[in-house]
DNA sequence: GCAATACTTAGCGTTATGGCTAACAAACTT
DNA sequence: AAGTTTGTTAGCCATAACGCTAAGTATTGC
């Protein structure tokens, strides 16, 4: 099973799945909600959706003929930690530079 | 040309390409030292850092026959910038949520 | 019951991705 | 000058990704 960050990150990459988690952090939608602002066959959005919810970015639960869906913040939280730690990794480097150029200019 | 975010995503959903950023973080490194952990042909670990170049996530220059290459901040920015907004709308809907629960609470 | 609605499944075609090998080019080393 | 190191280019193969259409399955409304 591949890493979780990757199919986050590959879920995210795409523009059509990026519109639509931009449109459930604002609440749940119907798969047709969330099919309408997309020029788009519905089952090749209904694909998105499927992609989505496989990397666990999506639930949704079906009632009669209407499937509705919600955000899952998890992956988004695994996903902004890995940007925060590499973040910090490279700020600690900056630190490390600046306290080295400290040490040179004192040594002058 | 497709959005930024797109390819910086993209980019990002590769172990491999993460690992090379994840070194990067650390400070500029040749091409050999970013393929030596790799078990991975050379001409591979070179296309990967070319997506990473394409993107803009990554810059080098070479001197000799060396190519040092180094990390640009601006592309996980944009990044880290999509994911904040996302977190602030879904948290700003949570704070709405509980400021409607709230009022019901009170007209009861 | 019949028709419309809201997905859902199946399958097709094109393009992109991630791996490889083989062969080439340029720059050090000896 | 010859050989080693460090990329680089070209091209092949297999799989996955993204779009479609057509046809099927439940629900719901009339």
């Amino acid at each position: 099973m591949a890493n979780k960050l990757d199919s986050a990150f590959a879920a995210l990459s795409d523009p059509t799945r990026r519109a639509i988690i931009e449109r459930l952090v604002t609440g749940p939608a119907t798969v047709s909600d969330l099919a309408a602002p997309h020029d788009m066959a519905l089952p090749t959005l209904m694909r998105h959706l499927k992609v989505l919810e496989t990397c666990g970015l999506v639930r949704s639960v079906k009632k009669g003929r209407v499937r509705t869906c919600h955000i899952e913040a998890g992956p988004l939280m695994d996903v902004q930690g890995w940007l925060e730690w590499q973040r910090r990794v490279w700020e600690g480097r900056l630190d490390r530079l600046s306290a080295l150029a400290h040490d040179i200019d004192r040594s002058n």
